[in-house]
DNA sequence: GCATGATCATGC
DNA sequence: GCATGATCATGC
């Protein structure tokens, strides 16, 4: 056994170690860096010293153009990413520093082979790209990791662009002019410059020709990296929660809670990282919804599994006393179809009698938000008792309207009415023709923190 | 443009 | 410190 805390056949098993460092630097990961590490800033030593600290993986000697991770087919890339600034209308809102360099070109090795058998196709077919952000006169091993590790392989349209670009590239080596390359012959794939202009050039010899030509590497233009940014955000793990029959066989809540266990007690702030929510408003209501989902493998706002089952995913978070900080929203109600309901057909009924799933987060003594634990619930029923009486007086009050008269935290136990609308000006009629500020039902705060103890 | 899933703000 | 009122970012 390799003794490495992840399967060094499998690109998976390298990702998912690799999810470790999001959100860290190298320095924060690896308890025992060399000291010189410290001081380095030449950002492309950082890719070797992540490989070599923080997968502990020292491959042989390799003269036959394999990828890092020869057992896994993969190659790691580590690449700096810059913020974008507001203005610019994209989602991803980091973009690439600079090219990502695939592997040296050999102008006399380049030649001779066929892309098929070419050394850039066999190193970099699959690559796992580590992104970090970029800052200028930090040492490497300070510089953090963003975004999620994207394993990434060329789409099959991307593939034949690069194969046209990689012959257009040899076609001027044949042609004896690798001293003329330039990035703007090509499209994805680019014979981009190598070693600084400054110092003394090492110039390489050329096949065809006498003429000297810079050192030159195959690399990805940034906009090509950009995209991959744009993966790196947007990738799903998965779209459904149960993958086989295996996971179904285990049934629902089993595997919502593996899929949890691995984050009880972690600090709010670093899952938002880990699952690449980081650079999204953090402001924004939803996120620990977002956070949740995310955990469960998917981007989107709805489950299949949860659809189906009439799961409804509400977040808690809680103070470091137990209690609840907010009360639980729905979704507002129609006052006029309220009020000619019978409560067994309202909406309220329809919401208490479904299961839901409680994602409960708890701040500490540092008031640090840490993950604490999920929970399966549905409402016992001597409390839809109390929530039908609940709904009762808000329809009387709506019928009378007597909006005063609806049901506060003060006088209802389980569930009390309150606005839920844009603002005090999104507003609803009554059945009198008049309009009132948009309602919904509230699970009370003090009922939650009673319910998840 | 509005519903959703929330959190924020303030007054008692 | 809680109850109540108000509002926000986002996705469909």
């Amino acid at each position: 056994m390799s003794g490495l805390p992840y399967d060094i056949t499998s690109s998976d098993s390298i990702k998912k170690y690799a999810d470790n460092l999001v959100g860290h630097s190298l320095a924060q990961v690896v308890n025992e860096l060399p000291l010189d590490a410290y001081k380095l800033t030449n950002k492309g030593r950082l890719g070797s010293m992540v490989e070599e600290y923080f997968f502990r993986y020292v491959p042989g000697a390799d003269t036959d153009h394999n990828p890092d991770f020869r057992e896994a087919g993969m190659e790691l890339k580590v690449t700096g990413v810059v913020p974008r600034s507001p203005s610019e209308d994209f989602k991803a809102s980091y973009k690439a520093k600079e090219r990502l360099v695939l592997t040296m070109i050999s102008y006399i090795a380049l030649a001779d082979e066929s892309w098929e058998a070419s050394s850039v196709l066999k190193k970099c077919r699959l690559m796992l790209i580590l992104f970090y952000l970029y800052e200028k006169d930090i040492s490497v091993s300070d510089l953090k990791f963003v975004l999620p590790p994207l394993k990434w392989e060329f789409p099959a349209e991307d593939l034949e662009v690069i194969r046209k670009d990689w012959y257009t590239i040899q076609q001027k080596v044949l042609d004896g002019k690798a001293h003329e390359l330039s990035e703007g012959d090509t499209f994805y794939l680019a014979a981009c410059r190598k070693g600084s202009g400054g110092e003394k050039e090492r110039l390489r010899e050329q096949p065809y020709s006498d003429i000297k030509a810079k050192a030159r590497a195959f690399s990805l233009k940034p906009s090509y990296v950009n995209v991959m940014i744009e993966a790196a955000h947007s990738e799903t793990v998965s779209k459904t929660l149960l993958e086989s029959t295996v996971d179904a066989e285990r049934g629902i809540e089993e595997i919502v809670r593996e899929k949890f266990k691995p984050f009880m007690g972690y600090d709010v702030s670093e899952l938002i990282v880990r699952f690449g929510l980081s650079d999204q408003n953090l402001k924004a209501k939803g996120l620990f919804h977002a956070l949740a989902m995310r955990i469960l493998g998917t981007k989107k706002k709805h489950l299949p599994e949860f659809e189906k089952a009439g799961i409804i995913l509400k977040t808690i978070r809680l103070k470091a006393n137990g209690s609840s900080k907010e009360s639980m929203s729905f979704p507002n109600f129609d006052f006029i179809k309220l009020a000619e309901q019978n409560w067994e057909e309202s909406d309220l009924y329809d919401i208490l009698n479904q299961k839901f799933l409680f994602i409960i987060f708890q701040y500490d003594e540092n008031d640090t938000l840490r993950f604490k634990k999920i929970m399966f619930w549905n409402m016992p029923y001597s409390d839809r008792l109390a929530a039908r009486t609940a709904w009762i007086r808000t329809q009387q009050a709506i019928i009378h309207s007597k909006p005063s008269n609806f049901p506060k935290v003060s006088n209802s136990p389980v569930v009390h009415v309150r606005p839920h609308g844009r603002n005090a000006l999104d507003v609803l009629e009554l059945p009198d023709g008049s309009v009132f500020p948009k309602q919904c039902f509230w699970l009370n705060a003090g009922y939650i923190a009673d319910q998840v103890r």
